[in-house]
DNA sequence: CAGTTGTTTTGAATTACTCAAAACAATTGG
DNA sequence: CCAATTGTTTTGAGTAATTCAAAACAACTG
């Protein structure tokens, strides 16, 4: 039989416990998983989590992934960022709307603070009638590493995978 | 034989041709077919260009409308947009970095004008080290139509499809 | 109008993700 | 502490959107 199973007493309580618990969800060897792993690695694909997972508990499926995530972000404890060109990508922090800088070379990804307080960026000029909820800004440019290493014009090509990405 | 082949000599000449040919592309039917479909119907999808394509040049193959589609974007005739949880969507409307607002329940697109001038959005607080080379601002609403048929809570539902898109 | 280069067709493959049924485990309450 | 209930995970399959590659073909060049 694999590790999947049975939560072990010792993490039945524990702050990411608390965390799953405190959103109406059952505590589940799959689900602490990918929340300390949510934790360690922001900005994680779906699939990534899962090789992760994985070596801690070896039984656990991709689509148990997809489905923690799901009701993770249902439930309000992670969300769920899309840039483009890119698979989906988790992180735990939630509540705040912040908001995202990507690499445009190597896709790593990194949180940016919403830019000035809440309301210019939230603010468009022409709605068209639209009610607005949300802004989301995602920037585009190139990372510390990335513009080092694009002046030395030699190196490794890494479009758009999530290598590197935190 | 279809409709593919050579270009009609009415259509070797006029605008759509003009703006394919100064981008140093080859002026055929599937390129000016595809830009004067979306001219018609900014953001529509590949499949949604196809489909119309299709009808007024039923010889092409939705790998053709890929094709042009990328070959208009590397062009810098068109450009690409990429909202959270739809397939890529297409405009003409290039080169002023002009904004997107997504209505959440039937998934229709409007632009929108950069909010403040340029500067704010464009100016993160925190760029970790990054180089910004463009800010991408989508606004998460609900539509004209979609704000009244929300109150009248009986209607149809009509989630990420392209229908109704513009 | 022939040659060259670039484009499109045809056919297949891939990535990221979703769906459904059955097996199984976490909580509830007796 | 055990049984019932409810919710979760596994297993297996399917789908949407997009990409890749080779061969056929058409647009521009001289």
């Amino acid at each position: 039989m694999t590790e999947t199973g049975r939560v072990r007493a010792v993490e039945a309580s524990g702050l990411l416990a608390d965390s799953i618990r405190a959103s109406g969800l059952k505590v589940t060897g799959p689900r602490l998983a990918v929340l300390r792993v949510l934790d360690q690695a922001p900005h994680s694909t779906a699939e990534r989590l899962y090789a992760t997972v994985r070596a801690e508990l070896p039984g656990t499926s991709l689509q148990a992934v997809y489905g923690v995530l799901a009701a993770f972000t249902g439930a309000g404890i992670a969300r769920k960022i899309e840039p483009a060109g890119s698979p989906a990508l988790f992180e735990r922090r939630v509540g705040d709307n912040h908001h995202h800088i990507v690499c445009t070379r190597c896709s790593a990804v990194h949180d940016v603070d919403c830019a000035v307080g809440e309301s210019p960026c939230l603010t468009p000029s022409n709605t068209s009638g639209f009610t607005v909820q949300t802004a989301e800004v995602t920037y585009w440019g190139l990372c510390p590493d990335c513009q080092t290493s694009t002046l030395t014009a030699l190196s490794t090509p890494a479009p758009l995978s999530n290598e590197g990405a935190q």
